[in-house]
DNA sequence: CGAGGTCTTGAAGACGATCAACAAACGTGG
DNA sequence: CCACGTTTGTTGATCGTCTTCAAGACCTCG
């Protein structure tokens, strides 16, 4: 199996013949440096873009300059299919850690949909995957307190990472800074800081230097509420 | 055109003769009452359910019993779309006040996106602006204040409403009770009962026996940032 | 070595939750 | 029609979580 094309993926289900249709139908591979945007707030590509390797956020600006991290995004996601129906980008997507994306024109993904009603199928499991995921922060954002939705999120990433077998072991690198996982979570950076002081003390999840390190997997999950049956799509 | 194929939808944009074989495939018409699950999380409906008539909400219970309000659903949206790919729904949708709803088999929403691309398009642009309404209100729970929150969920249902003709005037039928908006809004019963009166003293908008007025709108969505282009797909 | 980003800690204050009590509205059955 | 229990709405008081302000330590990289 192509690497892009990591297993438990949506687009792991693929027959090869699809994914090999798939991979050809990408652009030239290029690289992006951390803290760029791949998309931004308003554009009207006229391609899909795909993260062959890395991190990337979703976000949104507040008209005050405070910003609102919406999902990550990892290895093998679709970050705009959206943009062949809407056209327009209704927030921004930025590398995390440098990143490498290909393009796949819409004209292109129009065919391939239509020959390929795998390829389509793959492209919707993807999207409800992060209509999934949306709806679990959502919860989090509004109903849990400050530790335990970085647990959550915590959770969240590592076990994504882990199924997409880019992150391995115990600590793995994540290039998250205070100040972005409080964009993340809804909180003040400061806030941050304490809290992942509280989770290193107490033993469960420790982020230092652009590396997360989980030293009580299960503890981490009670912690968070974590429940990872809606990563799975089923 | 069709009532339930209400104007400004996403399934507006369909031919006559696709909107002909949508509503052909549709099951006979249920009511359902207030308050009643249309679906429950945990379901595997072998068929997917559209909304004829009423608002809905669709939530996610908490371990402790609280629950979270995820997004609201007017006539004309697909329910459960979603289950045609994913099989399982991982939250419930519930009727706010009394609905009409009717089904069609998963078997005849295959056929349906296999002879007319059009109703696979409206479907997708039907989901991606589930999602873009999520985006935007995951930014409201997380950044913005009570009343911004209280007032921005008013200006999205008064303009969502209007938009599809259900709603007329300054004041229309929302039997939403001060205990659902706080779990929509993610606040406790009695903060929204206070953000409430101060809306209310403003002269911004009144909440009572079921009917929501909207005293001052253009107030009102300066009070809630509300801007309505995440809600035209374009 | 200096400069900017990142992290850390303390103190004060705001926003919203929780607790407690009561009023008003509503539906039901007597 | 009234008595009632239940749901919904209202208000006050207290408390806790998280924010903001302020300052300093650490680290990395030119």
């Amino acid at each position: 199996m192509h690497p892009v094309i990591r297993k438990a993926s949506p687009l792991a289900a693929l027959k090869s013949e699809e994914q090999g249709a798939l991979l050809r139908a990408l652009g030239p591979t290029v690289r992006i440096r951390a803290g760029e945007d791949i998309l931004s707030d308003g554009d009207r590509p006229g391609v899909s873009t795909m993260l062959l390797e890395g991190v990337a956020f979703r976000y949104k600006a507040l008209a005050d300059g405070r910003r609102q991290i919406l999902s990550f995004q990892i290895t093998g996601d679709v970050l705009d299919l959206q943009t062949y129906v809407t056209r327009r980008m209704d927030h921004g997507v930025r590398a995390l850690g440098d990143c490498k994306i290909a393009t796949i024109p819409h004209a292109a993904v129009s065919s391939l949909i239509e020959r390929y009603p795998g390829i389509a199928l793959a492209c919707w499991r993807n999207a409800l995957l992060d209509s999934a995921i949306s709806r679990e922060w959502m919860v989090a954002l509004a109903r849990r307190p400050a530790h335990e939705r970085i647990a959550h999120l915590f959770c969240e990433l590592t076990y994504r990472l882990k199924a997409a077998g880019v992150a391995e072991g115990d600590g793995y690198r994540l290039p998250l800074t205070q100040a972005l996982l409080a964009e993340a979570a809804g909180l003040s950076a400061i806030h941050v800081n304490r809290v992942l002081k509280m989770l290193r003390n107490d033993g469960l999840a420790t982020l230092s230097k652009g590396v997360l390190t989980v030293n009580d997997w299960e503890e981490l999950q009670r912690a968070g509420h974590f429940d990872p049956t809606y990563l799975r799509p089923d």
